[in-house]
DNA sequence: GAAGATTCTGGACACTCGTCCAGAAACGGC
DNA sequence: GCCGTTTCTGGACGAGTGTCCAGAATCTTC
């Protein structure tokens, strides 16, 4: 289905206003934000957000989406090609330790509707969907690690474990957080990967 | 300081206050909860709930820790004085599925909370303690495990990736997640076990 | 340029919220 | 029993909220 001009247009709309509302969002957080809040931030106008919105959980899904899809990009252009097992947890940790460096306060938002979507039916649809999506790169991860693609949650698990920890603990001032993690996270990795391999990763970290 | 009997039972009621508005932070969460909504539910007056808590973070950070010490509480019992790793994994993997399948609904405040902190700097005490506390009872599981407590950190957070994640699954309805949370964080222990007593963990898997 | 469609605005509706507090009710010590 | 203290209540204050929608403004097509 061809969109037309018109068709395309609202849709560069729609995700420029949730491009703008985001700040907002990762600023305040779920709880706190309101959609004046948002008109109020962005300049736009209140009517506008329901205009393109039909109610304040789709936006703040459609906003959760957007960046959420956005660092998974990010993700894997920082894998690139990579093919040796060494390379590519280096480039993964590396990337995320940069992410929660430069965008922790973006970041913290997902595992704030992340945890509303426990208490709200209306987020379980877009948790699961980005879940998975992380899942699925954890699993591309995985198959780089050379390991056993069965293993990918386990490691998206871990792997995210040790990220909301060090992301928060930046968040609350810890200097030393993000170093602390890339050691971290590297072992969690080394973890999973069996003893020859592991010996030879040791050696080199 | 020796507390009046006065002091005492006005302690046990505003801890009785609390227990009684657990139930409706459990149910509706950090963002959806009212302290109008706590006066209803439990038939207490909102002033009351005024008299006995500063504000609403007050009574909310207050729920958080009173629910957590049982927690922590429930896993120290079910470890025991069990001493053989192989043991000690069981019973703390089988105590955290328990909680999972009994409470998942009161565990995912848990969630909420730690969130909410990444945002509202008045609840970052009271999580940065109940987390200390986390990690403290996952130094003695380290211990017990026959390993470096230098290790526990990773075990914490390895372990809250797990349960998180089959928690929120289970309350999504996925009736399997239980029954896998058990193999896969059993598998996760054992990631951090010595080879030589992996195997033997292996073999009594 | 007119007409129809789309975009946008800002007012209104019907609530809700956290906090405060005066005064009633209950308690406890002398 | 009195009085001072504590506990409790429910009304009020001064906001705030999501949603709705009539009508203005703008766009697009013929």
């Amino acid at each position: 289905m061809i969109a037309s001009a018109r068709e395309r247009r609202h849709a560069a709309r729609r995700d420029a206003l949730a491009d703008a509302a985001i700040e907002t969002l990762q600023s305040l957080g779920y709880a706190h934000t309101s959609l004046r809040d948002i008109a109020r931030r962005t300049g736009l106008s209140l009517g506008r957000l329901h205009y393109y919105f039909a109610d304040r959980n789709a936006l703040i899904g459609y906003c959760v989406r957007r960046y959420k899809a956005r660092f998974i990009a990010a993700i894997e252009q920082a894998i690139g090609g990579a093919t040796q097992p060494r390379v590519v947890a280096a480039r993964v940790v590396a990337a995320l330790a940069a992410s929660i460096r430069d965008n922790a306060e973006t970041h913290r938002l997902w595992y704030d509707i992340r945890g509303q979507a426990m208490f709200d039916p209306a987020l379980v649809e877009v948790v699961d969907e980005v879940e998975t999506a992380l899942i699925a790169i954890t699993t591309l991860v995985t198959g780089r690690l050379g390991l056993d693609r069965a293993l990918a949650l386990s490691i998206y698990l871990a792997m995210d474990g040790h990220y909301r920890y060090a992301m928060q603990r930046h968040l609350d001032g810890d200097a030393q957080i993000v170093l602390a993690f890339e050691r971290l996270a590297t072992e969690a990795l080394a973890r999973f990967l069996p003893d020859e391999v592991r010996m030879d990763h040791d050696a080199h970290v």
